[in-house]
RNA sequence: GCCAAGGUGGCAGAGUCCGGCCGAACGCAGCGGCCUGCAGAGCCGCCUACCGCCGGUUCAAAUCCGGCCCUUGGCUCCA
């Protein structure tokens, strides 16, 4: 069985074959760090990163490239804001800290290279010039504009006609363009201040004039790169002309997607991608969560409230081509999954490690379960990266763990090691972790749990159960999950602790 | 208006490409039983789905074809 994905190109979902056997080439786009990443980047990055896993998991050597977005009106607007930064680069440096702080806290598998465009600017320069020497862009005024009528397929990835598309960019821009969707490659003079003015948060002391943005020189003068050229440069100064995957939200499809690959193409006469995936976007209630519309959720509070295991098992309970929805209820309904999966993961575990399991009790039926549920999560990601699917056949592990445990007094040894690495291992796939995040006082807050438990079995013997409980209800308050069994007492401190 | 995606049980969400294993997965919520001093967790079982509507193709359709209704996203910065 191999691994089949749905090619935005054709609309089609097509088996997946790099153009090196070896190899896959896997270029996301990645965030213009103006703000803290929300839950929605986060959902992106997830899905990606188990691409990623998924992939290194049938064998390929993944290169994947993700670049940081540094230059933009909207990060120009953000300088003298609190203590951000003093000019654009600055400020971008600060985000890109913090957005790599967040991948971290995700447990996200790194990228090879994150390229900044402020770093790239001239292969930018140079693609451009390619562009205008071949006849498929022309300068105007100092900026220079992709012409969309030389490229006979444009409209292809976004399935639109030339003369449906509306005209891009500012009013200003219009006037100096000779098609409407004609996009700028490049922009004459410095940061346009009246971009830089509407983005600028409402209410706060920017302090002083208007601050300036980058700018360099060029053959056209002195100006800033446009938006969409730069994935192209980078990617093919990191990667190849011609890429395996290309992932992105839903959203960047038109224009942005549309307009990589117009001038990529027409730049190097190759197809600019093999597949073109792309991540739908979060709902809430009625509307997408974005930044623009400033309804979201940072990453880093949601991983502080959440931690890292719920947080992915959230994000990965819908296939990364469907949009879901972000509420308490369905955040709320992963836990409880996580939780389930992590319960009878600690409980294999400690079966496993119990002398009763070293008696040789062989449950085929047991085993023939873990072998389903692992063939299930294999044929699951290869259609598509079917996250949801994967889950269902992991949480079908812990049932069939459960079930075993229940009412035996000897367990299946091997059954139970292979249930166990079941998890780990696809699991992992998932970017899940078992391990257990224990820390210095993790463990000490594990002793004085122990210590209480203690107390509390002690008044059970005695039959004072008000007090036991009484005991219990406070751990509980703590977040701390008590859980009687036949040998004694066990519990569970809070997730992400 | 144009382009795209989608409408499946109380919720959420697979399955639709390659029609029959779907009398519809997994999970949550709810209900019953077991276990337990109690609770939780767990196990076993139940529950709720004319798969948006209408028509067609077929021995057979949630899945294919046609029409209609509705929702969401893109067409302006956006993962």
């Amino acid at each position: 069985m191999t691994l089949h994905v749905t090619n935005t190109l054709t609309g089609e979902k097509e088996p997946f074959e790099p153009r090196d056997p070896e190899s896959v080439l896997l270029y996301y786009c990645g965030l213009t760090v103006s703000d803290p990443p929300h839950l929605g980047h986060a959902r992106s990055w997830v899905h990606v990163d188990v691409m990623h896993r998924w992939l290194e998991y049938l064998g390929y050597d993944v290169r994947h490239v993700e670049n940081f977005t540094d230059i933009n009106e909207k990060i120009v607007a953000r300088v003298g804001e609190d203590d951000l930064g003093e000019d654009e680069l600055d400020v971008a440096e600060t985000y890109i800290e913090r957005t790599l702080a967040d991948m971290r806290s995700l447990n996200l598998l790194r990228a090879e290279v994150y390229p900044r465009v402020s770093e790239h600017v001239p292969e930018i320069i140079d693609l451009v010039e390619t562009l205008v020497e071949e006849g498929y862009a022309y300068e105007s005024n100092g900026s220079v504009y992709f012409d969309v009528t030389s490229f006979e397929e444009y409209g292809k990835l976004s399935n639109q006609e030339l003369d449906e598309i509306e005209s891009q960019g500012d009013p200003d821009e219009r006037s100096e363009k000779r098609h409407p969707a004609d996009f700028a490659l490049w922009k004459a003079g410095a940061v346009d201040e009246s971009a830089v003015e509407e983005h600028r948060h409402e209410g706060v002391d920017h302090g002083g004039d208007p601050p300036a943005g980058e700018t360099w020189e060029s053959p056209w003068g002195e100006g800033r790169p446009g938006w969409h050229i730069e994935c192209s440069a980078m990617s093919m100064t990191h990667l190849d002309e011609t890429l395996d995957i290309h992932v992105g939200g839903r959203d960047l499809v038109f224009p942005h997607h549309e307009n990589e690959v117009a001038q990529s193409e027409a730049a190097t006469g190759q197809a600019f991608a093999n597949y073109w995936l792309h991540c739908e976007l979060f709902q809430m209630d009625d509307e997408k969560m974005s930044s623009s519309l400033g309804n979201f959720v940072t990453v880093d509070d949601a991983v502080d409230q959440w931690g890292t295991n719920v947080l992915r098992t959230f994000l990965t309970a819908g296939s990364y081509n469907s949009k879901q929805l972000y509420s308490d209820e369905t955040i709320a309904e992963a836990e409880e999954r996580w939780d389930r999966l992590e319960r009878a993961y600690e409980a294999a575990v400690e079966a496993v490690d119990s002398p009763d399991a070293r008696t040789k009790v062989e449950d085929a039926s047991f085993r023939e379960e873990i072998e389903t549920a692992r063939d299930a999560f294999v044929a699951a990601m290869n259609d598509d990266f079917n996250t949801r699917e994967a889950q269902s056949a992991l949480l079908s592990v812990a049932t069939a763990i459960n079930a075993h445990l229940e009412d035996r007094a000897e367990y299946d040894y091997r059954g139970l090691r292979d249930a166990v690495e079941a998890l780990e291992e696809l699991g992992d796939v998932l970017g899940l972790s078992f391990a257990g995040e224990t820390t210095g006082t993790a463990d000490l807050a594990g002793d004085v749990v122990d210590l209480v438990l203690e107390v509390r079995e002690r008044e059970r013997e005695a039959g004072n159960y008000e007090r036991a409980d009484d005991l219990r209800d406070e751990l509980q308050a703590l977040g701390i999950e008590v859980q009687d069994t036949d040998d004694g007492a066990t519990y569970r401190l809070p997730s992400g602790e």
